[in-house]
RNA sequence: GCCGCCUUAGCUCAGUCGGUAGAGCAUCUCACUCGUAAUGAGAAGGUCGUCGGUUCGAUUCCGACAGGCGGCUCCA
């Protein structure tokens, strides 16, 4: 990925009343053309975009905004979405609109056509669409009053319903480029030698002068999106692109996106037998393979070990309770849907349970509690199974049955903070433990969505004292900070790590809930120093979130290369001829007798074809042996990156396999130094 | 759940304009005994996702279901 290079020219640039940005920009040397040229302008006044053809009435300040910029890259997007969807209504006449905004890396455009499109339709557009940008189309900006938009608009509905929602677009995605402000413009694309009116679009602005201006762009896929982001709403069928500040971003672009296939963990776990999802078991259910196995196990006793650490107790509950148990804490109204149905038995429903808080809450109230015992924190690797939809279930990141790293810490409010911020340190140490080191945390509250509100349960004033802790210990960390309103849990707010893996996608990891609510439900209460009754908070909070989610993170971030003290087989023992066979077992054994994973592959291939296949599987470390080392009680010892030091004594070599695992290092030896 | 696409050997994929199928890798056997990413030969392996319909005949055409993929919606 290039980095938007600082602009070499002075900034402000003036533009006198009258004059044109491009005018000004050209006047002061800025170049109009390449990564660095200015495709829009920023009003320094306003700090609104603008586009090079504005003219303002009064003198003006602007600085440019270069291609290779976020926002510059956004305009190029935006005016690509415009081409695609003349494209689409020049091939699919009788094509209504819907909006086209920017996204990272692309942007999109909906459409409601008579028929879906497929893949050969997309190569008919995206050629289509080279042949609008070669011929130059001009971008042109036009002011317009509500009344004529509706009536020149008369035959898009959607567009018509943007034009209602003037001022409230922002609950749409992507809504407000169409009509953000408090006056409506057309963009008109102008044919470059006869002026005439080639297409016009409902938009906000701005764009780049002319079609030619699109240095490189690709259409990706298509796929259906409800309007307006509701499921209550029809669905339009939506095309996917992509365009850059020039080819070779765009080539970056999508060499990177090849990559992340590359590193998809459900191909990896299948080309590393780590797990599977069998058919006759049934959709979003996986099983673990004894490589996928191991690395779980180690996974769940590190996390296991710093939770003892910590201060938590390692508790155990059921994986199917009475319904009532949900009854009371709130969850079955919301979720019976979402639940694997009840199953009646003596008079009453047992439930496959999908979250383990209640439970935790049972073990609190089963004696008497003192304030002395607080913080009180419980811990457990609890299974639960949720009947997600059969569209949403995705490889283990997304699954039915699911095992949380879950912990309840009980609470007076006062301790509540330094609770929270216990928790925070504790769970970005772990994610850094396992490699992960880039991530941002979201705030998930409660918003001001009124039909998001019915959902919530509590006062407003336990609602903002539970945001304001969680808010704070979330600024503290120093963290970028997301907000997400309306995203909280019904019974209270919550902060999430989202962490990105090694191309750039964010997933939501760990979470921490502060929850006032299941205290009251379950009457929870302890002994206070004054001999008062008084009642709990109880702080949820997931370090993995789930282990198989977590699971499938790590393969990715790592490729399938996992660090030496994850990795299923640390060690493999390659002999040169048959004769070593029997000395690698004797090597096997010293690092078997260390607690290293090796294994002797004393099959019939060649050596080329074993180190090819220990390279294939991604084992940390190959020991080989001709009749040279077994002789001089060596190895040749070979790191994953095809580097190697010969004729390592074999105690060494099996002492430094020893300590890097031992150490937990997340990169390999070679690569660290 | 919704829209679209897909499902042939353990894996990756050919193929059959309707007459029950083929390759590479993996597996097994044999030979080779080799110094840092594929030795060679042979064998075995599939009621072409499942069920139903059309047809003399269906892996192929149609439908339903299951599973998967890409999005949308959702994610306690």
């Amino acid at each position: 990925m290039s980095t938007p290079p600082a602009p070499a020219v002075v900034t402000p640039i003036r533009v006198p009343a009258g004059t044109t940005a491009q005018q000004a920009l050209a006047d002061a040397g800025v170049p109009l053309k390449g990564p660095d040229g200015a495709v829009v302008v920023r009003d320094l006044a306003t700090g609104d975009l603008r586009d090079l053809a504005w003219t303002p009435d009064a003198d003006a300040e602007i600085e440019p905004v270069p291609a290779a910029s976020a926002d510059g890259r956004a305009v190029i997007r935006h005016s690509t979405a415009h081409v695609l969807a003349q494209a689409v209504q020049e091939l699919f006449p009788g094509t209504r609109l819907g909006i086209g905004p920017p996204i990272e890396n692309g942007f999109y455009y909906d459409f409601d056509p008579e028929r879906p499109f497929t893949p050969e339709d997309l190569q008919a557009i995206e050629k289509k669409m080279e042949q609008i940008v070669r011929a130059g189309q001009r971008f042109s900006r036009r002011e317009i009053s509500d009344a004529d938009a509706k009536a020149e608009l008369a035959h898009e509905p959607y567009k018509l319903e943007l034009i209602g929602l003037k001022g409230g677009a922002e609950e749409t995605e992507g809504a407000n480029v169409e009509v953000g402000g408090a006056q409506l413009t057309m963009y008109d694309n102008l044919d470059p030698r006869s002026g005439d009116l080639v297409w016009t679009d409902l938009c906000r602005g701005p764009h780049l002068p002319r079609t030619l201006a699109i240095p490189a762009f690709s259409l990706t896929r298509s796929a259906a999106a409800y309007w307006r982001g509701s499921e209550k709403n029809p669905q339009l069928q939506r095309i996917y692109g992509t365009a850059w500040e020039s080819k070779d971003a765009l080539k970056a672009y999508l060499e990177r996106l090849a990559e992340a296939e590359r590193r998809d963990h459900r191909r990896i776990g299948a080309e590393l037998d780590l797990f599977s999802f069998p058919d006759e078991i049934g959709s979003g259910l996986a099983v673990f393979h004894p490589k996928g196995g191991v690395i779980k196990r180690e996974m769940e006793d590190y996390v296991r070990r710093r939770h003892i650490e910590e201060g938590f107790d390692y508790v155990g509950t059921p994986h199917i309770t009475k319904g009532g148990l949900f009854e009371t804490s709130g969850h079955l109204p919301y979720y019976e849907d979402t639940m694997f149905p009840g199953m009646d038995l003596e008079n009453s429903t047992y439930y496959l349970k999908a979250m383990n808080c209640p439970m935790h809450n049972l073990i609190f109230a089963s004696r008497g509690r003192s304030y002395r015992e607080l913080p009180l924190r419980f811990f457990e690797f609890g299974s639960v199974y949720r009947y997600e939809k059969s569209g949403v279930v995705h490889g283990l990141t997304r699954v039915r049955g699911l095992t949380q790293d879950d912990s309840h810490s009980y609470v007076t409010p006062e301790q509540a903070p330094g609770e929270i911020r216990h928790l925070l340190a504790f769970v970005l140490g772990l994610l850094r433990d396992f490699g992960l080191d880039d991530y941002y945390l979201e705030l998930s509250t409660r918003g001001d969505d009124p039909e998001k509100l019915a959902k919530f349960i509590g006062s407003e004033e336990e609602w903002e004292v539970a945001t304001a802790v969680l808010e704070e210990a979330a600024r503290e960390t120093g963290l970028e900070l997301v907000p997400d309103p309306g995203g909280a849990a019904f019974y209270g707010p919550k902060i999430s790590v989202q962490a990105r893996d090694a191309i750039g996608r964010t997933w939501q990891m760990s979470t921490i809930q502060y929850d006032f609510n299941q205290p009251a439900r379950f009457g929870l209460e302890y002994t206070s120093a004054d001999g008062g009754r008084a009642q709990p908070v109880m702080i949820h909070s997931a370090k993995f979130g789930s282990i198989e989610r977590f699971f499938g993170v790590l393969t990715e971030h790592y490729a399938g290369a996992f660090p030496a003290w994850l990795a299923p087989v640390q060690v493999i023992a390659i002999p040169v001829t048959d004769e070593q066979v029997p000395y690698l077992f004797d090597v096997a054994a010293k690092l078997k007798a260390r607690g290293i994973r090796v294994e002797v592959d004393d099959s019939d291939d060649r050596m080329q074809k074993k180190i090819r296949t220990a390279s294939k599987q991604k084992v940390p470390f190959v020991f080989i042996a001709g009749a040279t080392d077994a002789e001089a009680h060596a190895v040749s010892f070979r790191y994953r990156d095809g580097s190697q030091q010969n004729g390592v004594p074999v105690d060494d070599a099996v002492e430094q396999v020893a300590a890097w695992i031992a150490a937990r290092h997340n990169t390999d030896p070679v690569a660290a130094e």
